[in-house]
DNA sequence: ATTGCTGTCGATTGACACCGTACAAACAGA
DNA sequence: TCTGTTTGTACGGTGTCAATCGACAGCAAT
């Protein structure tokens, strides 16, 4: 399931739209105007969709900022899911 | 429009959370688990909703992790239309 | 060997959430 | 008035993370 395991943003840029394009990390770097290390990262999957980044993305690649920002944001719950049983409060509404 | 000025997660904190139950900011820290700070810097809209306040504004007040910060997402999203012109690309997909 | 392009590591900077402490102002009760 | 609570706010410090720059190794072409 998607909901369960969300593929990394990074994985998308690199399956989805850097390799068709038959694009270098270097190339989508200077197109998406970030330095190379930055994509990379991104690809690598050692960092997330900055807000700035999904704009350049969606710019160069098509969809949306906030399609992006929200298959980050489904990666990063996913990733956190551990918090769920971490974290201590004093319920106060139904739960 | 709720697309175009979306309400800061905070004052939904303060109006929606904290108000109807008559629970102070002190208070509310408290049961939330976060020092008092956080909370207040929170509900007067000078700080956003992380992953960990997400999971527990949800364990607290309800609703789900997902929901608040697709809220604060929406927010940013929408306080940053101005990188809309201000980012630039080379184009690559079609745009 | 030299040149040029590439991927990656290391260190740094800047932004931000969070904490503890502390101070001043507002307010309720004794 | 004195006391206690709440609140906003400021300062100092920690930890995380995106972005950036400098430097290095791999590799192809000349």
């Amino acid at each position: 399931m998607a909901m369960k395991n969300p593929v990394h943003p990074g994985a998308i840029v690199r399956e989805d739209c850097l390799k068709p394009l038959g694009l270098s990390v270097t190339e989508g770097a200077r197109r998406l105007g970030v330095g190379r290390q930055t994509l990379s990262n991104l690809v690598n999957e050692r960092a997330s969709i900055s807000i700035e980044m999904a704009y350049r993305l969606s710019k160069a690649f098509g969809s949306t900022p906030e399609t992006w920002l929200g298959m980050q944001l489904a990666f990063d719950l996913a990733r956190s899911r551990h918090l769920e049983r971490t974290i201590e409060v004093a319920r106060i509404a139904a739960g």
